[in-house]
DNA sequence: CGCAATCTTGTAATGAGATAACGTCACATC
DNA sequence: GATGTGACGTTATCTCATTACAAGATTGCG
């Protein structure tokens, strides 16, 4: 079994919501936006989109991009590791893509195993301009 | 000459009592924390620890944690690349170690230039439980 | 010297991100 | 039908960071 399945189905109105918001959006979204965005649906407080946020984020539907402040819903293309993703984040367009490298999580576990360190969650967030940004 | 020269001796008076704060820490501190310990050498405004952390940081005397919105003074061994540094951050007492790695840092610039992506700089904040703090 | 350009500083106000504390409601289980 | 659990709503508050504006200080140059 997949011990990332992602249960779209099991989710609740709020999370759905949210869920979607992040989804249409091209780039990562701060909660607040995602709060304006969802006035009209009868969100009123930060919190109600805190909480979802916190249960999509624990069922690996979501990502926090902690150099941004802001969410993106998860894109990659395989779910084996949700703990040791690497982001590369264009600071012209806005753009964030999912690496998933094993050379490179494994990297990170053998330097904290060196210092018997137990990691419990990875950050690794890669800015600077896109393919795209820098040719036009 | 070495880039990454520390011109401590260049530091206005406001960046030097930043900079005194957070080299007597333990741990990272957060900007507001550091404002509250200079009041009494004048400080009144988080601006005016905010600009001095730009500087600080701008000189690579001082790194800024994402994850935990706070500062810590540089203390890495070698000073060759600031730009790519991993920290570990114990989740318990709080303490941060700053890891200089090149194999780290070379799959990353690898993986950057395969999409053409430019690379400007990188967080690598590893969060988790030191090993003191596991034994305790 | 006198003046302009630039840099650093101080202060107030505000914007942006996140959580605490409270109470309520729906639902499952026994 | 009592009870536990989890999601929800609301208000207030807390933490983090920046904008805007004014005043000094410093350097460089005619």
């Amino acid at each position: 079994m997949n011990e990332h399945v992602h249960p779209s189905a099991d989710l609740t109105k709020n999370q759905s919501l949210v869920m979607g918001a992040l989804t249409k959006s091209d780039g990562p979204l701060s909660a607040y936006t995602i709060l304006d965005q969802l006035r009209e649906h009868g969100f009123r407080a930060p919190l109600q989109v805190y909480r979802a946020l916190d249960k999509l984020v624990e069922f690996g539907m979501v990502h926090r991009l902690e150099s941004l402040n802001a969410f993106v819903a998860c894109r990659h293309p395989d779910c084996d590791d949700h703990e040791t993703i690497a982001f590369m984040i264009c600071e012209t367009c806005g753009l964030v893509s999912e690496i998933s490298d094993n050379a490179l999580a494994n990297r990170l576990k053998l330097l904290a195993g060196e210092t018997r360190f137990a990691l419990k969650k990875t950050t690794i967030e890669l800015r600077g301009i896109c393919r795209n940004c820098q040719t036009a």
